[in-house]
DNA sequence: AACACGGGGCA
DNA sequence: TGCCCAGTGTT
């Protein structure tokens, strides 16, 4: 291993110490086991503290253990997860956990190349799991290391470039602490949430300033570079509504898309807008219906769903339809009590909430 | 190496 | 609006 200069060892000692007076009192640094890490590790993805916190508590009310989890059904879990987005992280998660069960005896990995070949995780994750719970000396990467690391050292290269990756974890791997790697690991993760901050960071109250590169040279808002893609996908989903009393028809998404294998109603996507009447002429949705008989009641105000890579229009069509039996097989007529149950994305359920389209009618 | 994958919060 | 958030898997 290469010699560490007396300056990276000074940086470990300083954050960790700040980091003992300055952390947050967070769920799972209580009584840290390896599956508690994990999970907030994988909540925590690309997810604010804040906004991953309650999920976390349902997780482990509901999945106290690996076995719990695996043990599980996909759909409930994905119940669990619904409104936190990235549903990937459930489905590789459970996945994961049933591959610990299956090939590790139930023990989630102690070593960050055993963890890297568990489903969901991956370089960050494992070398999160391997430092905080298992005290394996291994940088975790994640986007407030990057920053701080730019930032630090000076890094100039993009953030998001394989270049970029490759220099961060390279000073990422040297200014670790041998002694705790995993106190230092969420150190500099935590000065990254609360000091070194993306946006005003509170440079004045970092341990670090004196030695930071970008704040001895006015630097801290041209750094860490970063190459932006502008990449807005436009969809246009017209949402059929079948409005029975006692029954709302669903469908399955299948994967390769948003939402994967979670419900909505039956859609006609379109990659351009498209009146009602051009909709109606459209011969595509009775295809879709099986040349059912099909009228058209009313039709939503236009739904906008922002998502980071696309710009969701939606349109909601309530339709009466003859016989729910002249459905085709892959429309799932779900009692509205039953569909309460299912996971929804929140397109879907901000609609039923403002509709209250499953109040079941007498 | 680039892209797909949610949703929310902040200036 | 644009950017960011304790990233990973697929193409």
């Amino acid at each position: 291993m290469m010699k560490k200069k007396a300056n990276t060892l000074l940086f470990s000692h300083k954050i960790s110490e700040w980091y003992l007076n300055n952390k947050r009192d967070l769920p799972w640094r209580a009584s840290p086991t390896p599956y508690k890490i994990w999970l907030s590790e994988v909540i925590l993805q690309q997810t604010r503290i804040s906004q991953g916190l309650s999920y976390y508590h349902s997780f482990i009310d509901k999945y106290p253990s690996v076995n719990d989890l695996a043990n599980a059904e996909e759909e409930e879990v994905l119940k669990l997860w619904q409104g936190l987005g990235y549903y990937s992280r459930a489905r590789n998660m459970l996945e994961g956990a049933k591959q610990i069960i299956q090939t590790h005896n139930g023990k989630i990995p102690d070593n960050y190349h055993e963890l890297l070949r568990i489903k969901g995780i991956g370089e960050y994750t494992a070398a999160a799991i391997a430092s905080i719970a298992y005290n394996q000396t291994v940088a975790a990467v994640d986007g407030n290391v990057s920053r701080v690391m730019a930032r630090y050292f000076g890094i100039s290269e993009a953030i998001n470039t394989t270049p970029g990756k490759k220099s961060i974890k390279k000073k990422a791997d040297i200014v670790i602490s041998s002694k705790d790697p995993g106190t230092h690991n969420q150190a500099v993760m935590e000065l990254g949430a609360l000091v070194c901050k993306a946006q005003n960071p509170d440079c004045l109250h970092c341990p670090l300033s004196s030695e930071c590169f970008a704040f001895n040279k006015q630097l801290t808002n041209s750094l860490p570079h970063k190459i932006r893609k502008t990449n807005k996908r436009e969809r246009y989903f017209y949402y059929f509504i079948i409005n029975d009393k006692k029954y709302v028809v669903l469908f399955k998404r299948t994967k390769n898309d948003i939402w994967t294998n979670m419900y909505d109603f039956p859609c006609i996507e379109k990659a351009h807008p498209l009146t009602i009447k051009e909709l109606s002429d459209d011969g595509d949705w009775q295809t879709m219906f099986h040349d059912a008989k099909v009228t058209i009641e009313k039709v939503s105000k236009e739904h906008l769903h922002i998502l980071t890579h696309q710009l969701i229009h939606a349109f909601f069509l309530h339709i009466e339809i003859d016989n729910l039996n002249d459905l085709p097989p892959s429309f799932l007529i779900a009692k509205k009590q039953e569909a309460e149950g299912l996971p929804i994305p929140k397109l879907i359920e901000n609609y039923i909430n403002s509709t209250e389209l499953l109040k079941v009618e007498f």
